[in-house]
DNA sequence: CTATATCGTGAAGTTACTTCACGGTGTAGG
DNA sequence: CCTACACCGTGAAGTAACTTCACGATATAG
């Protein structure tokens, strides 16, 4: 009765794999890496935030997001605006060139999700979504510090 | 319609990021990393093996592997023997130590495997791995180089 | 106006990767 | 036998993503 469970585990480590690496890959594709991205990403929903918000919201240092920034106004997708009444903060912000490139993913989100579950019955499609929803309410009890999109 | 795809992706790639989170907190908590383990695992499947048959199976470059095996002697879990018939391989063989703790940890993945999907109804769980099933078939064809367990 | 907390970054270190070069070894061809 | 050539593992050097610790600049509470 463990197997299941066991061959489901394994089902989803094995996904996470392949989508790691696939999305390495193509990332690489447009000189960027996951980390940078990730980051990227978060600024489009959050819009221009403070590298301490950054921080929290990535749940990594402080120090570390430094660098990612350091890397992404290098590749001319940010930049480093002050903050308006904090003088300590400075405020990160998109340039226009991020916005086109981040279309351009949100595309290819859409294209890779299609590929992944097009043509899939509904019934299949549902039942995959609910339960993914289950283990991730299960998962997000525990791991700590759970601050997802 | 592509609503519902989307929002299959970002189920996934959810539950990558916090599964990817907690085992690598947990192996942490063994003194251990990702990579290090991931070939340790792999030689508990195989047997005693070659370096580079070990590169090949992970994906990675040879050299990589030189540096995990370095780390993986010094926490006295492999061992590094000649190669009865070709002296200029090494061949990579996990310690008794090693199968020990290969032992808990396929304990606690079943451990993981019940807290996750525990209790979930057999036909939700059915739907889950049928479904994470036909993405794997989708993804091995997209993403290169496919050499997972 | 002083104590304290916070923001970002320099310095230094770890892990996981890569490519390139090279010495030691196996293996086929003449 | 012996010369090519391919292959095994590793030193050297480099990159990316992290970490902690220390520190100067600034905000803020008392």
């Amino acid at each position: 009765m463990t197997d299941a469970r066991i061959a489901a585990l394994d089902r989803v480590l094995e996904v996470t794999v392949l989508l790691g690496r696939d999305m390495t890959a193509s990332l690489a594709g447009e000189g960027l890496t996951v980390a940078r991205t990730t980051l990227l990403w978060r600024l489009r929903e959050t819009g221009p935030s403070t590298q301490r918000a950054l921080a929290d919201a990535l749940g990594v240092s402080a120090r570390n997001v430094t660098g990612l920034v350091d890397g992404l106004v290098e590749a001319g997708l940010v930049t480093r605006e002050p903050h308006p009444t904090d003088r300590r903060a400075t405020l990160v912000t998109p340039t226009a060139r991020a916005d086109e490139l981040l279309a351009g993913m949100a595309a290819g989100q859409a294209e890779l999700a299609d590929q992944l579950f097009g043509g899939m019955s509904p019934e299949r499609l549902e039942g995959l979504v609910s339960g993914l929803d289950e283990v991730l309410e299960r998962l997000r009890v525990l791991v700590p510090g759970g601050a997802a999109s």
